[in-house]
DNA sequence: AGCACGCCGACT
DNA sequence: GTCGGCGTGCTC
């Protein structure tokens, strides 16, 4: 047996894995994360390391690889912990162990990047300038020669620590008083929560007194809940002061007050010394979320968000590690904080896409954060408006608490009043515009009184298209299987690979002249919005207008502000933010996310649905809603409609069942892809083949084309296994691994999801 | 990170 | 000629 070791993930040089043997005393007693005493370097002097990977194959010179010295005792350090949980991913969702790690260990900065950056500092005055520019092309040694010759002469004061120079903002000042150089000063910890107000500057104006966040003024704000809120912080905790940790499901309606009940469980854990982590989906964190943790634990809290750097990052981990702070609030990855005493889990949002990794190893953050929760002794709580089917299934079958919570927390919050409008009778009737009459009706009704309209259209497979009347083909990418997207500056857009051409004047594949543009995008309901209602201030979110940076936070703090009656858009509008002055919104479309062609189509449907709705009506005023829809006796919109989550999960889980998806049974997903279609197919055929000689060949569908096949300009088939037991599953996977890597060399990569 | 190896200037 | 600094590279 040999284990594969990382020393001490304190320098980057060593920054990989060695490979010791494990001597006849210790087998059975290490296992991936075990912290190992090991002989290191040419002196054999004993360092410490984590286990990595156990393996029974040498990669390396056998007579050159060392037995492993010993077990460190009593230390099962958050570090070992998060190799484990790297070794259970990488066996979970099939990835490298490599990819496993990286996903879980904070990205260590080069200690000569910062050097150098700290000396770039110093660039400013012509003639240091160019004395360091000598220094720096002779090397580090140079350049440290003259700084300190600098010292020497009392120019610049400094401290030499662990071989790094460092130059603090103190010794730095004198320079600067003295004239002598222009200097940045770097601080150690920028304040993320500063950062984040930076960048969305004015978003908070609709928060009375939220001022930035200084050093500990955080009043802890007597919070009154309200009996279902009560209930389940008792029931939680319970159980904790009980020392039972399990997993629970707050199931609440949209303003019920979730976050209450997570913030009062975190005030309770923190209390007794513990750590808490909480993940929020990217989209939804903002300024105003993170700000209601601040508000309520001060300096306790750091954020974590991905337009951080990966210092910015690092620093906030290493905050963690050392126990400055006892709260992280932040998206997917956060689940990684080095916490040493982790008490609590809160998944906000839990029924979000963003929660699956879409990068290997494509973990789940939810199974992944139960497996963490697990080892650290913590809870675990999964909150949402709209639960996915797996946890709901699970709550029911009691392996999670369950608690519901029914009312607004704010009592004058109504819930809004849902109305579906058949767009076949709009048509029939002869309206052919995209805003039925009592849409049109009601946003007439809100321009007058100045309350605020939003419109949502789910863009999926929707986007403005140019066709061919003649033919009837549309204009398609050379790289992908997917139509061009016309955009308002006349070029056509690929959303898959970026690639753009000018739009045509004749039909590439007949040549025909009558060509148009068809179908509708957010643009396009701008304009005719704006044709609609001449004086309405419209604002539009969507790819366009949000890709630079903070882009679509600006739209939205301007929305909120008030600066615009209608906000159009995506997804994106309807995802957790608070507009007090919306009283009505449409969805143009509902049933657009209905044709993907994905099991999951009628979930997603119905949480969008749900969420838009839940958008309207959140200030004192009555709220309404109009579900524009082909498809009114859907029961995903039909129980979107009536607010009434339990009809749906019902009829959802019938047809799961029906059908054997999950939650009801395993889904082992494997894509293959290769930009050769003939290796692809031999790759795909053999895989195929390969689990059909399985002793209990599990049900199989496949192997089939991707929707969409191609993109830039490489191919994608899929397979699809179905098993009602994972650890089969896992099995096969594994089976897949081995077959698969043969076919490394002919390009073909396998990527596996399993749900 | 630490340690060995190896390449150039100062020296018993 | 050697001694020793330091830059470079390796450590299972």
């Amino acid at each position: 047996m040999y284990a594969n070791i990382i020393i001490d993930i304190s320098h980057e040089s060593v920054d990989r894995v060695f490979q010791y043997r494990v001597p006849g005393e210790l087998a059975g007693k290490i296992r991936a994360g075990s912290q190992v005493y090991i002989p290191f370097g040419a002196g054999n002097k004993t360092r410490k390391g984590y286990v990595v990977e156990l393996t029974e194959t040498p990669e390396f010179d056998e007579a050159r690889i060392k037995d492993v010295a010993g077990i460190v005792k009593g230390s099962v350090t958050a570090q070992s912990q998060l190799i484990w949980l790297a070794w259970w991913m990488k066996e979970r969702y099939g990835s490298t162990m490599n990819q496993a790690l990286k996903t879980v260990l904070p990205v260590k900065q080069k200690v000569r990047q910062a050097v150098k950056k700290r000396i770039r500092c110093l660039l400013g005055q012509e003639e240091l300038a160019a004395a360091i520019r000598e220094a720096e092309k002779k090397g580090f040694k140079a350049r440290l020669r003259l700084l300190t010759a600098l010292r020497d002469q009392g120019a610049i004061p400094y401290e030499q620590a662990a071989g790094e120079l460092k130059l603090t903002a103190a010794s730095l000042a004198p320079l600067q008083e003295a004239g002598v150089i222009a200097v940045e000063v770097v601080e150690r910890y920028r304040n993320p929560l500063l950062e984040m107000r930076r960048l969305e500057a004015g978003n908070d104006s609709g928060e009375e007194g939220a001022g930035a966040p200084e050093r500990g003024n955080a009043a802890p704000l007597p919070v009154r809940l309200n009996g279902e809120q009560e209930r389940a912080v008792e029931g939680i905790w319970a159980d904790y002061a009980g020392g039972i940790r399990g997993t629970y499901l707050i199931h609440g309606v949209t303003g019920s007050g979730k976050t209450e009940v997570y913030m009062e469980l975190m005030a309770r854990v923190i209390g007794q010394g513990k750590q808490a982590i909480v993940l929020i989906p990217e989209i939804s964190l903002t300024w105003q979320t993170v700000m209601r943790f601040y508000r309520r634990f001060g300096d306790r809290v750091s954020v974590l968000n991905s337009r951080m750097s990966a210092g910015e990052r690092y620093d906030q981990y290493e905050r963690a590690r050392t126990g400055d702070i006892a709260i992280i609030v932040g998206p997917r990855s956060a689940l990684f904080a080095p916490f040493e005493r982790l008490g609590l889990i809160v998944i906000d949002e839990e029924h979000e896409n963003s929660y699956r990794s879409e990068l290997a190893p494509r973990y789940d953050a939810r199974e992944t954060a139960a497996e963490r929760a697990r080892m650290a002794g913590a809870s675990l709580i999964l909150g949402s408006a709209t639960p996915s089917l797996e946890s709901y299934a699970r709550a029911l079958a009691g392996e999670y608490g369950l608690f519901t919570l029914k009312e607004r927390a704010k009592k004058e919050a109504a819930l809004p009043a849902v109305e579906v409008v058949d767009l076949r009778m709009e048509l029939a009737q002869g309206n052919r515009s995209i805003f039925s009459r009592r849409l049109k009706e009601l946003m007439e009704d809100r321009l007058q009184k100045g309350e605020q309209t939003m419109l949502f259209i789910n863009r999926r497979g929707y986007a403005n298209f140019v066709s061919c009347r003649s033919c009837g083909e549309a204009v398609k990418c050379p790289h992908c299987d997917v139509t061009l997207t016309l955009h308002r500056n006349g070029r056509m857009i690929c959303h898959y690979c970026g690639y753009s051409t000018a739009q045509p004047k004749v039909c590439p594949s007949c040549g025909s002249p009558y060509i148009a543009p068809f179908g509708t995008g957010t643009q396009k309901i701008e304009e005719m919005a704006a044709a609609l209602f001449p004086k309405a201030r419209i604002l539009r979110m969507d790819l366009d207008t949000t890709s630079k940076k903070g882009g679509h936070q600006e739209i939205l703090s301007a929305f909120a502000r008030g600066e615009a009656d209608i906000l159009i858009g995506t997804q994106m509008i309807v995802k957790g933010h608070d507009f007090p002055r919306v009283t009505l919104v449409g969805a143009l479309a509902a049933d657009l996310s209905l044709y993907a062609s994905d099991y999951r189509c009628g979930e997603e449907t119905f949480a969008l649905l749900t969420q838009a709705a839940g958008r309207a009506g959140r200030g004192g005023l009555a709220g309404n809603v109009i579900i524009q829809t082909y498809q009114p006796d859907h029961y995903s919109i039909r129980a979107a409609a009536r607010q009434d989550y339990q009809a749906f999960y019902r009829q959802e889980m019938a047809y799961r069942r029906l059908l054997g998806y999950p939650p009801a049974m395993g889904l082992l997903t494997i894509q293959l892809s290769c930009a050769r279609p003939e290796a692809l197919e031999q790759a795909a055929q053999g895989l195929a083949d390969c689990i059909r000689e399985e002793e209990n060949p599990p049900a199989f569908i496949g192997p089939v084309n991707a929707p969409i096949y191609k993109i830039n300009d490489i191919y994608r088939k899929i397979l699809y296994i179905k098993h009602e037991n994972y650890d089969i599953l896992i099995q096969i996977r594994k089976r897949a691994e081995v077959f698969l890597r043969e076919k490394e060399k002919d390009r073909v990569l396998a990527q596996y999801e399993l749900r």
